[in-house]
DNA sequence: TTGTAGGCGTTATCAG
DNA sequence: CTGATAACGCCTACAA
């Protein structure tokens, strides 16, 4: 074990006390092959001594590169707090960049002027070497211009295109998704099989695109089964619990009443399932109910609750693998990259 | 805006086309009172149309710090995945440490050689200026290397102290706790108040330093309310919903059955509900029911579970600003500061 | 008030 | 094969 502080061992004293230049420290220390064996033994031997360890400031300066990763969540830390969500893709991201060097810089944008100095502070500083994004919005300036500055990047989840410009041929950002269209297909499909005919579908707020998604995915599972789409069976709300029971009784009214609903949430799957209890149907025998996310509170419900699990960890090991790809000068093909879900069958279908 | 590449914006290009010394664009930049006003435009300006920010590797090497806290967390990624502790934890952290412009790098130690990688990596790499450590174990190694390298760290949660050397006077770590006995005290009191006198406690496994604590609060409180202390009502088990209904049964054995009980997780507090309703006891009326956590579960089970909330974002940003007053060389005192915990009430008691 | 020069700890290119 | 030596971009004595 070292006596110095750590702090103060340096190539310069290996050098020293080994009787070599300082140079050939650095070569021994990158496993130059060049190196006499007798001077790299003497030099380890030191370095063990004195428990060497270089210092990743001084190797981030001289090689432009710092080994980290930015996870930039723009959302305020209150609304983060509780979010499993971004436990699983931290924990993740970690574990695999861990694998290959790599660390994880965890940034957070409050406001929209927040986003722009975490942009400014980590890219530009080059204090991070790649960056991924999550829940970025339609037609985000910052695609832009980090694709401008050919700095490395991912994004997690779907984005629009913005503005194309025809004759300024842009590249396609490179992004990770999960398979939003066939997941709601899959957890149709699952409904049909167990006989079910009118399935209600309770989506977030109309306007985003992953309530369209699914919507997709809803309606194509039906029709390839022959079911008349019915829009009186679709319904938008708020992601909350009371929303989902608003919106359950709204499909109650509509004549026949479902005997099915996909919900785009846990949440509101589980407003669903108890406005349904309420008017008196038992769950699943006269109502089947799948939910979106597989979250802890699935099972904690009663009846538990079937829900499709997003692969967060998934999503997350190939949007690192795929930035550091990026970091390293790899090709990185598709550039667009689609995460299967998987369904998780509980008692409420 | 910039015609550059940012990445290609140095001082020198800077000083260039502003007709002045390096020197005084990085005096510009660190505001140095002494530099002309109208050299100081001309700089301002160049900067700002090239859009120049500095180089944070430069800026780390030469000053010897990055601006960057690490947090490591020992636990498999799988475990932590959908722990929303740690959403919470890290929100609040980037949120305070971004308030005073550090950054936080997170890293997860998977195994026991894993931790100590961690440790070197990012320590010894001087690639953080300081760490935050949770869920540290009993007479943690590390504890003791990081106190004797003199590296700032703060512990969050409660650590027991290693073997002491006499005539080696250690400093006491820096540490943020939760007060896990006033907590299970009050808790206890808040039952004793609404009117119950056997009060059952449902712990983790018994070696747990949180397990012990909060028993200590539980005796204080109904000894202090001259309730005896009575150890068929205490029970210890595994945390699992599972473990919470046989401590349940078991404790719905004594004679007489407890009136109210308080347990260590909400998970557990659950289990307990459900085998209690199982035996047909209505809630809270013939049992009442405290959970501890306050996770997003209580409000989804029926009926609704009163739980005492950690304070996890106080917990995270006192535990940061110690750690920044520690590397930035500013006394802390006391050196383990206890944060308070509150009650939310539901409905289950 | 401004410029010159040295150094932070590393890696990499030269000669020797 | 090894040892000087020059960067990497920034900050800051010290000199002018």
């Amino acid at each position: 074990m070292g006596t110095k502080r750590i702090a103060e061992v340096r190539q310069r004293e290996i050098a020293q006390l080994a009787r070599v230049s300082q140079a050939t420290v650095s070569r021994v220390l990158n496993n130059d092959p060049q190196v006499n064996e007798e001077l790299r033994q003497r030099v380890l031997s030191v370095m063990d001594a004195l428990g060497y360890v270089p210092d990743a400031r001084a190797q981030s300066l001289r090689a432009q590169r710092t080994r980290l990763l930015g996870l930039v969540i723009h959302r305020a830390p209150s609304a983060l707090a509780y979010d499993p969500f971004f436990s699983a893709l931290i924990a993740s991201i970690i574990d695999q960049a861990g694998r290959q060097g790599y660390h994880l810089c965890v940034d957070a944008a409050r406001t929209v002027r927040g986003q722009r100095a975490i942009y400014e502070e980590l890219l530009r500083t080059r204090r991070v070497d790649g960056l991924i994004l999550v829940e970025s919005e339609a037609r985000d300036e910052r695609i832009a211009r980090l694709t401008a500055e050919g700095f490395p990047f991912v994004l997690i989840g779907r984005y629009e295109q913005g503005v194309r410009h025809k004759n300024i041929p842009q590249e396609e950002p490179c992004s990770v998704d999960n398979d939003n269209v066939g997941a709601a297909r899959m957890a149709t499909l699952y409904l049909i099989e167990r006989g079910c005919r009118r399935i209600g579908y309770i989506g977030g707020p109309a306007g985003l695109t992953v309530t369209r998604d699914r919507l997709l995915g809803y309606r194509d599972a039906i029709e390839r089964c022959g079911i008349p789409y019915d829009p009186r069976l679709v319904v938008f709300s708020e992601f909350s619990e009371q929303g989902g029971a608003r919106a359950m009784a709204e499909l109650l009214h509509s004549a026949p009443p479902p005997d099915a609903v996909l919900a785009l949430d846990d949440v509101l799957a589980i407003g669903a399932m108890r406005e349904a209890q309420r008017h008196g149907l038992r769950i699943p025998e006269q109502l089947k109910v799948v939910g979106f996310n597989d979250t802890p509170l699935c099972a904690f419900v009663e009846p538990p609750l079937t829900s499709v699990a997003i692969d967060i960890a998934g999503l997350a090991r190939a949007a690192t693998q795929r930035l550091i790809d990026l970091i390293e000068g790899r090709v990185v093909e598709p550039r667009r990259l689609i995460v299967p879900a998987r369904l998780v069958p509980r008692e409420s279908a």
